[in-house]
DNA sequence: AGTTTTTGATTGACAACGTAAAATATACGA
DNA sequence: TCGTATATTTTACGTTGTCAATCAAAAACT
């Protein structure tokens, strides 16, 4: 019949080459310069031979999205994997580890949580990738609930932590903060307040 | 000489109007129906009238977050005004507000924050209309320090504060919540939260 | 072996984009 | 009325994402 059609491996493997090639792209010229036809050359083939294993570039770039969630739930699980003295440090080291890797690459913290569109399909790899990300702080936020330092809904206060952090790294790597120096000293502060906020409290009003 | 040149007011009042039909086209169908095309029609001029006015869309596009910006400092200062029984009350009204202003137009809180690309001078009417919106928060977390509620430098905990519903915003938002329902619960814990770490705590670790 | 058929990759083209440059319209001082 | 400075439009260029048509290659059948 037909030359032989490509394998499921082979197709993965050139999904992967042009998610890398992206990637590339994105992180070293920003945004503007991730084009189709610049992957095209990154790659060494047509313009429109991505689209034989994408749907367009949306579909690109949320596989793009989609390894950066993957590498962050890496770093994540990493941490989790380790040991620690008790929940609460595990916690905080968690709380450490989101914040350096934001810091670490930024165009990939971007890209997860910043240039997000909505009509992206919540499913897929993107959003089982999301998930692997999240579930290690939510782990070790329930990890404080089974150990009485937590009094409330666990799912509540993993929110609460994944909102401090992340809000405090999105203002930073938008440059709101007004505070030039000593942002060391307000990342350990939303350490801190990550490992106060575990602790058992009078209800809300 | 010439054809009397337009007046300041002239060009301020031409200025505006390309600000409204662009933040009507953003409001209405997205990011990607601002055109240049699409405002000059919305206008009834050419597309290149604008360009005597504006540097670019990139300036216009920075136009319309400095509305929005300003928009948001209304109405935080409107709260700021009101009368509250005491600083931390007033804070917590800062807060509500805060949430409220996103989650009722969450495309001009997009505008504001999710879609700020690097390269954006720091100066002009943005960064005016910035700090504006930014200083009642500012200043009712020094409040609370004049009366005693927290104990540390007050630039830190405001940043705080701004990371915590900004976070939780942000994340709402983009669709990355896992609780469907509860989300009421999650923002009443936030701004507890908030009144919360303006109470006098052991420093940090 | 030669032809057909199926699949992968390329080329060409199109509409839309932002915007530089050239051309045109407009209104006042002379 | 005419000249000139200013406001606006027209035209055009390079780039973008992507559809349609074309090309290339390789396995299977005659």
């Amino acid at each position: 019949m037909p030359r032989s059609a490509l394998t499921t491996e082979e197709i993965e493997a050139f999904r992967e080459r042009i998610t890398d090639a992206a990637t590339h792209l994105f992180a070293e010229q920003g945004f503007e310069a991730l084009t189709m036809r610049a992957i095209a050359i990154e790659i060494g083939c047509s313009p429109m031979t991505a689209y034989r294993y994408f749907d367009g570039k949306d579909d690109i770039f949320t596989s793009v999205r989609a390894r950066a969630f993957a590498r962050f739930a890496d770093n994540q699980e990493a941490i989790a994997r380790a040991k620690h003295a008790d929940a609460r440090s595990k916690l905080a080291a968690l709380g450490r580890a989101y914040i350096d890797f934001a810091l670490a690459e930024p165009d990939s913290y971007r890209v997860m949580f910043e240039l997000t569109q909505p009509g992206v399909s919540a499913d897929g790899e993107l959003a089982e990738q999301g998930l692997r990300a999240w579930t290690p702080l939510y782990e070790a936020v329930r990890a404080c609930v089974a150990e009485g330092e937590l009094a409330g809904d666990p799912l509540v206060h993993a929110h609460l932590c994944w909102a401090k952090v992340h809000g405090l790294v999105t203002l930073h790597l938008s440059g709101k903060l007004q505070m030039g120096a000593g942002i060391g000293e307000l990342y350990d502060c939303v350490i801190a307040d990550l490992l106060q906020s575990v602790r058992p409290v009078a209800a809300p009003a």
